[in-house]
DNA sequence: TTTTAGCACTCTTTTTTAACAACTGCTAAT
DNA sequence: ATTAGCAGTTGTTAAAAAAGAGTGCTAAAA
């Protein structure tokens, strides 16, 4: 019986198990379920008293007089910090995550991608991701490679293993020379920075090194600057998955939900925001964003070898199985760094 | 009076009133509401005896005894073909795309979202985008790019400007040398070939060339191929928007409309089934797939300078507004092939 | 003290019934 | 050929009634 691991009081299995019974059905739990679905040897009126007074502690609610009790953001959170079971996860689940991630990458965006999906998929939740904060990501070399005559490639290499590249076209031709000359000054002033947008004072810096070359510096750092702004993009996958859920029957829950997930930026500060854990729960209205009161999110700082590789995060129901998300999330961080 | 154009039968007056009114307003068209808001001079009687006709014929359809018209795929059809305005675009949707498309890109994929997007923001539609039958679309180059001592990039560039990067790592150092040999090999292979996966066939023949290099050979392909696989992504915007049409109001036909987008093999099979036309309608039923049947399909192939692009889909409800759709497609089309 | 049976009470959900509103189709008149 | 007028259908809304689900309390049992 999975509850029976440390507890022996009694009221803290009755939440438990209230909790668990909501997170499967989405239905306010009765005392009579408990005492059926549950095997505690107490008739309902025994558990009704204790459920009575962890109501009363605040860790469940009541919907209305004449229905079961559901849990509240402090039930759930004293259920994330001391109940919860980390390894609850399948022997199909682990083997198909073990298949998913042995999956040969040769860009670190691509093992992101795979890790969401594969979260995802197990999970049923929406998942997102972002890549690391630049900060931490320094540059370690710019190449410029001609094309074309009038085209001209910019790649720039980070130390975490990132690879931006860019493609800039002219009006007129460009020769191998100057090609030589933007190698060479951009590493000199950019190799070693972090990854991060050539702002003003920094494109004056490079210009007056190479102030005969305005024309083919401008472009390059325009389009330079887009795609490192582009390594903000968020991937996202499951959305869709809301409509499995009974809380998101309602049209418009359901496209408030996508609508959030549709905003950026909102995603961007949220993922963000994670403190130094590797894994961090918000329950509800400890979401400091109105829009997401209703909703829990877990985010996930994955990393491959002591590098980081970005923020995964789930977003769903305050009922999410946070057992099954955080066993997942523990499970890849394990795997992902056992490799060799 | 915009109907005004070409008729004088007062059935197709009134079959184009109750079309437009429909597509307007989402419920059934009644008599009365057609003398009111569309200045017909006739009695709502009249009306209703046309009304009649037309539902025998199989323009108009009622669901039920008391209700007003909607239009059947048989009226849409010939709305769509003889009735329908190709002009009706504002002074400020002509701005606001005008603006869209003055934006200065370097990869052709940009310019397809910039268009993509564009028809989605002002259709409220969701629009989706798929890059050119690779058929059409030729290597004209692939260089070859040493990153690192133990990574490669590989660039294809097509006839048609588009270009694909991959980057392949490697456990062993790789020297300029046989960077220089595979460029001579995979342009002297390819070059002029059409964009499509390195089948075993030419795979043993470039291994043919340089059996020596079978190690490095073999993973440049498997990139490669990834890459050019992911040309056939497709882009999507604007799917949210279903929520705002009241046929999606039942979550079930949302869900079901947004999981429809999310198969990308459906909708490439979908997109890519277009007649010669640059745009082609489906309405309802006309469209082959089951789970089509109730919605209508807009394709459009856009081109620069001859260059196909790709072709965009818009999909929404059958009572799509196909003259704001169509015309928006028709000016962005002219807008594309005017500009220098 | 703790637990429990039992039942009245509360609130929601579902079903039923009734009243209303929206249009059509037809008839007879224009 | 057109129209006024009205009976007849069907869907929609509102109100009322019935059914269902669970609690909280009381008093008794363990």
């Amino acid at each position: 019986m999975r509850w029976n691991i440390l507890l022996n009081d009694r009221k803290k299995q009755v939440l438990q198990a209230v909790i668990e019974e909501y997170i499967n059905t989405a239905e306010p739990v009765s005392s009579a379920t408990i005492v059926e679905k549950y095997g505690l040897n107490f008739s309902s009126a025994t558990i009704r008293n204790d459920m009575a007074e962890l109501e009363q502690e605040g860790f469940l609610e009541k919907p209305h007089t004449s229905a079961g009790r559901i849990p509240s953001v402090k039930g759930y959170r004293l259920y994330v910090d001391e109940l919860l079971n980390d390894e609850n996860i399948s022997l199909e689940e682990i083997q198909y995550i073990k298949t998913q991630l042995e999956t040969k990458v040769n860009e670190i965006e691509d093992l992101t991608k795979i890790t969401t999906n594969t979260i995802s998929d197990i999970t049923h939740y929406a998942t997102v991701a972002i890549g690391p904060n630049s900060n931490n990501n320094l540059i370690k070399d710019i190449k410029f490679i001609l094309l074309g005559e009038r085209m001209l490639m910019a790649v720039i290499l980070t130390e975490n293993g990132a690879i931006k590249e860019t493609i800039i076209k002219y009006d007129e031709d460009i020769s191998q020379n100057q090609v030589d000359g933007l190698n060479y000054t951009f590493n000199n002033r950019l190799r070693g920075k972090p990854l991060e947008k050539i702002d003003k004072p920094m494109e004056e810096y490079i210009l007056s090194t190479m102030s005969d070359q305005i024309n083919v510096i401008k472009p390059i750092i325009l389009q330079m600057n887009k795609a490192i702004e582009e390594s903000d993009k968020i991937y996202l996958k499951g959305a869709n998955n809301v409509f499995d859920f009974p809380e998101f029957k309602k049209i418009d829950t359901a496209r408030n939900f996508l609508s959030i997930l549709d905003t950026k930026e909102e995603m961007l500060e949220v993922l963000n925001s994670g403190l130094a854990e590797d894994i961090n729960v918000y329950i509800g209205e400890e979401n400091e964003r109105e829009e997401l009161k209703d909703l829990s999110i877990v985010t996930f700082k994955h990393t491959v070898g002591g590098k980081n590789l970005g923020t995964i995060g789930i977003i769903g129901p305050k009922r999410m199985d946070y057992s099954k998300v955080i066993s997942i999330m523990k499970y890849i961080n394990k795997k992902l760094n056992s490799e060799t």
